[in-house]
DNA sequence: CCGGATCCGCTTAGATACTG
DNA sequence: CAGTATCTAAGCGGATCCGG
């Protein structure tokens, strides 16, 4: 490390992992960004997440002020989460995460086709 | 899941995770975008990553092929650790985490200033 | 039935000590 | 200096169960 400035810019990258870390937080966001979501539309969406890992990532987040948790008492029970405005500002991330991982995917895609050409 | 074009925009996150997800890669590639690092260097600004993790965070990152090693034949060895093009794509993704945290940092202190104002 | 909580086992991450 | 070995702690997933 060279100087506190670039300490403080590192740290607020470590800062933001202590939020966004782990394995689901990004994709939940990102699922989210698009419309809020059920409790059962998000385990879908995230493709075989546990339900333990889903409770925990969303209670995570809503204490850390990214999502809300809206209940009704209908029957059965309607529970839905949607991003605050504070969780909003996430997405400029997501979307640059996003294109990343389909350039990535495309670059994996052209790997393959090399490899079978010969 | 709406469609599967939604499912292929949530997918390449859930990709771009299996790459960079994890609780150090962001952290590693993000100093590394500085300029390029050797061993202890990292260990520093990663203020207290554990050897153990630092070696295996290193060690995906270059199968993946994002970071390059290179070891000199000195005594005792230098090995340094620089992005390759290809991870250096991921700068525009490190600068909004890094914004986003920086910005996220400001509002839990000012959340405290203000509890102690009363 | 929906939205979780709980129990269990496996995999990943971390602390510390040690080595080429 | 740049890691590995070993042990322990935390995280994740699967199945099952419970409250409304």
């Amino acid at each position: 490390m060279k100087n506190k400035e670039e300490f403080i810019e590192i740290q607020a990258v470590l800062d933001a992992f202590e939020i966004i870390g782990g394995k689901w937080k990004f994709p939940i966001i990102y699922s989210l960004c698009q419309s809020k979501k059920r409790y059962n539309e998000l385990q879908t969406d995230l493709n075989g997440i546990s339900p333990r890992s889903l409770a925990n990532a969303l209670k995570e987040l809503e204490m850390n002020g990214l999502i809300k948790r809206d209940a009704f008492a209908t029957v059965p029970v309607t529970v839905e989460y949607s991003l605050t405005k504070y969780g909003k500002e996430l997405k400029p991330v997501l979307l640059s995460i996003q294109e990343w991982g389909k350039k990535h995917r495309k670059k994996i895609i052209d790997e393959i086709k090399n490899e079978s050409k010969g």
